[in-house]
DNA sequence: TTGACACAATTACAAATGTAATCCTACAGT
DNA sequence: ACTGTAGGATTACATTTGTAATTGTGTCAA
C-alpha cells in the first residue's frame, strides 16, 4: 500500500483542525483557525480539496456544501511524517533524534517523570528493537 | 533574523552529504550517494547550487569547479527541522512527540539505559522548563 | 591540429505548493 | 419580479521543488 501522496505543511495544518473538529465544513475550519493565522477562505478551500484528493479526508454532501471528515487516523499521519524526517534528518536511527529532544527542548521535572514511566513500561513490554 | 528559507527534502539529504565530505565538489557528492539512490550528476549540482544560493553552503572555485563546504552546522538545521515538525504536528508540544517515537519506534535496552542517563543528566543540570 | 571525450556549468520544465481572484447561485429585501 | 449579497465552488497563478537536457570547454589520442 504505497500509502498516498504525502502532506504539505499547509495541508498538515489544516487536517489537524478537521482531526479536532471530527467532521466539519469550510467554514467551520475556517473559523477554527488559530487568531492571526492570516489565510484566505478560499485557501482552506484548496487545501480541504487537496487533502480530500490526496485521500486524507472522507467528504460529502450537505445541502449544496461539502462537509469533511478525517479518513486517516492522526496516529498514522504521525507516523509516516516522523518517520520521515529521522530518515532525512538522522539516516533513520531513531536514537539521534531523541537525544537532540532531551538536550535542546525544555522539560519541567514532571515530563521528565513521565518519560522515567515510559521507559520503564518499555522495558517490561514485548518491544525489543 | 529570519534564519534562510527552509530545506527541501533534496535538499537535505545533499546537505547531509557535505557535511560529512567537510569539503567537496559535486563529482565527490555524486559519488557519496548511497547505492541505488539513481539520480543524476546535474541534479546533484542543483541541489549544490540552491544550497549555496540559501545560505547553508559556502562556495569556493577551484580551478574551473567549484567546491562547497558547510556553513550552517548540522545541530542548527537539526534544530529548525525538528521545531517545525513539533509545531506542525503536535502545535509545539514536544511530550507528544516523545511519547510517540517511545511508543512506536523500537529501542534496544541499550538504547533505553542511555535514555535514562540522558534523563538522569537533565535533572541535575540547569536546563528546567 | 583536430576532433571526441570527460566534466562541470547553465538552462529548462513539469509537478507540487501556497495563496487568492473569480465565478455561481439561493435568498433577503424592495 | 429584480437585484445585491453572502457563502461556497472553481479557476488561476506565481514560487518552489525534483529532475534532467543542453551547452561550454580544456585535454588527449590520432
Amino acid at each position: 500500500m504505497p500509502p498516498r501522496p504525502g502532506l504539505s505543511k499547509a495541508e498538515l495544518e489544516i487536517a489537524r483542525i478537521v482531526w479536532e473538529l471530527k467532521d466539519a465544513g469550510v467554514r467551520q475550519v475556517f473559523e477554527a483557525l488559530p487568531p492571526g493565522r492570516d489565510i484566505d477562505f478560499a485557501t482552506v478551500q484548496t487545501y480541504l480539496r487537496r487533502l480530500e484528493e490526496k485521500g486524507y479526508l472522507n467528504v460529502r454532501l450537505e445541502g449544496r456544501s461539502r462537509v469533511y471528515s478525517p479518513k486517516v487516523r492522526p496516529q498514522t499521519v504521525i507516523r509516516e511524517t516522523v518517520g520521515e524526517m529521522v530518515d532525512l534528518l538522522f539516516g533513520g536511527e531513531t536514537m539521534p533524534l531523541m537525544k537532540h529532544l532531551v538536550e535542546e527542548r525544555k522539560f519541567s521535572s514532571g515530563d521528565i517523570e513521565q518519560l522515567r514511566e515510559l521507559l520503564d513500561r518499555l522495558e517490561g513490554g514485548s518491544d525489543e528493537k
